[in-house]
DNA sequence: GCTAAATAGATGTATATACACGTAAAATGT
DNA sequence: ACATTTTACGTGTATATACATCTATTTAGC
């Protein structure tokens, strides 16, 4: 059915709306969220641009320029990886994470709140979307 | 469960995605392919902007810039309406019928390979989709 | 009828997406 | 060791998103 199709278009663009306001209070935008949630799992270890790019949910990101906009906010840190000269290697500063913490309270209950339903109709929608994205080629 | 939101986000990109590159051998975007189905609905009508704003997945479109963009390609005129001096309506031409139709052609047999599941599925998704937006507040 | 408020759409700005390309460093092949 | 290829990242461009503001109308209140 093309109808699943929009519907799940739909209800994406309608969560992020929703993230987004939320984040908004914070300066964030939503990828820059994201950007700062990957870096979050692995703190206090450093994280290439690479790394961070290949976790990101929209996969076609511009990753070196969501990290200016963090740069420029003092939430992360570049330096340049001595191992590997071509490297970048990106660390969150103090200020990222007290925002960081600040606004996943918000919106992790912002998600229960939405993506309520129970945890059996939760599996099954996990799965089928699953279903679909195995015709993935 | 959160997964489930980022499970739908995901869906989302990654349809989305697989829609552009198909659209990109027509020279569309995801969006001006929006526009133009929705003028379609109504053809040979025309349609304000208004109209077709309320009409598009993504709420925040800027559609007078989306249709800039059709305009340039002639697939799509832009007169003021007499009725209403503020108005602009928009019709489609007939090279943008053409190209409508052949890359509709496509973008559907792409959607029911891809969300193609059964019958019995789909309903279940979108029954679990419209559930989660009905915390629509 | 005239002023105030609302509406339609264009336009400006910051950020993001999608993708091409450039530069420097690293890895590889011979 | 040197040339070729690959990789990591930055940067440029076109388009889109999100939102604010401006202008020209239209509508509503009085």
């Amino acid at each position: 059915m093309q109808k699943a199709g929009l519907n799940i278009l739909y209800t994406a663009w309608w969560l992020k709306t929703m993230m987004s306001k939320e984040l908004k209070e914070f300066g964030l935008t939503h990828e820059q969220y994201n950007v700062l949630r990957i870096l979050k799992g692995k703190h206090p270890e450093q994280m290439c641009v690479r790394d961070i790019a290949c976790r990101m949910i929209e996969k076609n990101s511009n990753v070196p320029r969501i990290i200016d906009r963090l740069e420029i906010k003092k939430m992360v840190k570049r330096a340049s990886s001595s191992l590997d000269k071509r490297e970048t290697v990106i660390t969150l500063t103090q200020g990222g994470i007290t925002i960081l913490d600040a606004s996943t309270l918000v919106v992790n209950r912002l998600m229960d709140e939405l993506v309520l339903v129970n945890e059996k109709d939760a599996r099954e929608l996990n799965q089928l979307l699953e279903k679909i994205r195995l015709q993935e080629k």
